[in-house]
DNA sequence: CTTGAACCTGTAGTGACTACAGAGATTATA
DNA sequence: TATAATCTCTGTAGTCACTACAGGTTCAAG
């Protein structure tokens, strides 16, 4: 059993945040001491890493609490879980689509400027919808 | 000149953020009847098109700033306007990047999942870091 | 026994809006 | 002209996912 400033220093994750992981529902509320000084258990431990984890991967916080839950039921079937990260996936791969959109528009604007020391830029011209800016 | 709702239906923008922007000097204070309703005239609409199309190419609201900043001086050079651009520019193609690496990540665990009816899932397990979930 | 670190609580700040509540102004209709 | 409906005004609170602080209690080392 550790205390949280030992949990953040072995997870890597900040002191505030897991309190706040517990406040919205994503740690359960963990053991205390006598004055109140929270304990994690191993458990715990692993369920703050299954979160960490699921956070580098881009799951929102809605998403790692429907993941959760699913495991706390101990019924929950493979599918559900590849449904939520397939979903998950799928939204990745939209904000690609649409970032590799607004580069080209980016870079389409940005080499219109000769970037010199004259006060007339293309760049606003273009902001200030002289030229059309986004070509969908 | 006309009033916030018509400028809000013209330009496509928000009732509210006209106001918000206002209030954080992206746009400047307009006129005002003598009532105090404000009323744009041309230049605030072509201004606040100026922060739709930029916010569009996903400048922040400090990176409009300092574009509009520029164009206020009427001094600013094609130089600075192609800077600012091109940072942005870069942070878009680190994004792109970074979500690439997320998505072969999520396709890699999602691949490893057959989403039947079974209760053991691969994707649970990664995420509980029984396998390195993260290829760097 | 004292000092300093770690812990506790609640609250406020971030960015970029969005959404109210309650009051006053304007416009349309009877 | 009266009134009803809509529009605008202000300030403030909510969103997401944290992060940071203030002011107080407890713990561990010397």
């Amino acid at each position: 059993m550790i205390k949280r400033g030992e949990l953040a220093n072995r997870s890597g994750c900040n002191l505030e945040t897991i309190r706040y992981y517990e406040k919205i529902g994503l740690l359960k509320p963990p053991e205390r001491t006598a004055s109140g000084h929270r304990l994690y258990s191993r458990d715990d431990q692993a369920r703050l890493g299954f979160i960490l984890r699921g956070r580098d991967l881009g799951f929102s916080i809605g998403e790692l609490m429907s993941l959760l839950t699913l495991v706390d039921s101990h019924d929950y079937s493979c599918g559900e879980v590849l449904e939520l990260t397939d979903g998950h996936l799928a939204s990745v791969r939209q904000k690609i689509i649409d970032l590799k959109k607004l580069e080209r528009t980016l870079a389409d604007v940005s080499a219109q400027c000769d970037g010199g020391d004259v006060p007339e830029c293309p760049i606003i011209d273009a902001l200030y919808g002289h030229k059309v800016v986004v070509p969908n």
